[in-house]
DNA sequence: ATGGCTGTTATACGACTGCATAATTGCCCG
DNA sequence: CGGGCAATTATGCAGTCGTATAACAGCCAT
């Protein structure tokens, strides 16, 4: 009675791709790149290690490509969150503040996905040119949104950065520290502080906009797989 | 010729105790938890791997104590900064933010420590309650000095609340992709766009305190061994 | 000076890591 | 319905991980 071998089914290249990205991010995201190892990736998405080395050649360019995929999503659920409001820009830049300030943004897994990425980024030339286009990508998200706002005299493009910065900094910390002291926070109140110290900066009311408030409503979906 | 064994001399459990610590704080700065190895953090700090277990009993116990030792750090440094100003509310504030936003604080490798310790934060109920605890002294700290602040009408404790938050975040964000991004940024733009967005939040004035704009002086020191 | 305590080093072990290569088998095409 | 290619699995290997234990030696007490 030996061991039998395991039986599998043949999958598109970009199922197997997809699968083994989004089983990397999970366990980056719970345990630290320590617990991305390719037997856990492998066991995770499904197959057995050598499918990694198959489709990506190493670990190392896996591990690559889970990055891109992170920020390339990041990107993208901003885009999204105008999609569904209005014209008014100071609603605009209310929905996309509000976005970023619960889940499925805030979330502990997020922070840790991006944490236990931070290390890489900062040693791999090429990953850090990528951080910083995604960075640099929101900001200016952000800064259109409040180029938009009708604030009497026109805003000289240098202080429309330094919103942006700040703004953008505003987010980040609360969106950090939200993640992880979840508890710590009411409900909404994240979204609350972000919109009125947004406001406060850019000397605009965004509070009166009660839509974006988050309703008591079952549990989020998460970003992550 | 036998290979012969390696000299050494006795030291004060103290010293020793300190040295791995700082050894591995400097390795997870650097390359993440995972380039703290018990071989590696010994080399370091110049001895060998045995001792690691003779002082702390495991590595495990070392990465705690190593995390203990960083946030009991980034602490203190807080009250440092309010040592050598005067009695002004506001230049007190100021001094307080100004020193959050630039070096050794704003450092890539400060950032790298703390990402590199979130995992385990997070996993941990007892890293957990001493993030908790750093983060609220700290957030407390600048409560206490929003609250000393004159600004006409008495301010109710919820909205000292909520506004020590929000300046907590402008900060976070700043530190995080400042220290990240360093040469994104001019000298003393962090510290001026932190200044302003603060004063902002409160309704204040801060940036006319023009010493805390940082001096182009030669490279600083580190927090970090 | 010299025993002896203990701080320190040396060595060994099992588990796990990423990777390379060989062996299989599911499935498309004829 | 069966040949054959490629997707997938299985196996093996050298290196490194944390830890346990034994051997050594620096330094204090006498």
């Amino acid at each position: 009675m030996q061991p039998e071998r395991r039986p599998y089914i043949r999958d598109s290249e970009e199922n197997r791709r997809e699968a083994l990205i989004a089983a990397t991010q999970a366990l980056v995201a719970e345990g630290g790149p320590q617990a991305a190892t390719v037997r856990a990736i492998a066991a995770r998405a499904g197959v057995t290690p050598g499918l990694i080395r198959h489709y990506f050649g190493s670990k190392d360019e896996l591990t690559r490509a889970a990055y891109t995929a992170l920020v390339d999503g990041m990107t993208d659920k901003g885009a999204d969150a105008l999609a569904g409001v209005g014209a008014d820009p100071g609603e605009r830049l209310a929905a996309f503040i509000a976005a970023s300030l619960r889940p499925p943004v805030v979330d502990a897994r997020a922070v840790g996905l991006w944490a236990g990425y931070l290390h890489q980024v900062q040693s791999d030339p090429d990953l850090l040119a990528q951080h910083e286009l995604s960075y640099l990508r929101y900001r200016d998200q952000l800064q259109e949104l409040i180029a938009g706002l009708d604030r009497g005299a026109p805003i000289p493009d240098e202080q429309l950065r330094r919103e942006a910065i700040a703004c953008n900094a505003v987010i980040d910390g609360l969106w950090l520290e939200g993640s992880i002291l979840s508890h710590s926070f009411q409900q909404g109140e994240l979204v609350r502080i972000g919109l009125a110290s947004v406001g406060a900066i850019l000397g605009v009311t965004l509070t009166n906009y009660p839509m974006f408030i988050p309703e008591l409503s079952g549990p989020s979906a998460t970003i992550l797989p």
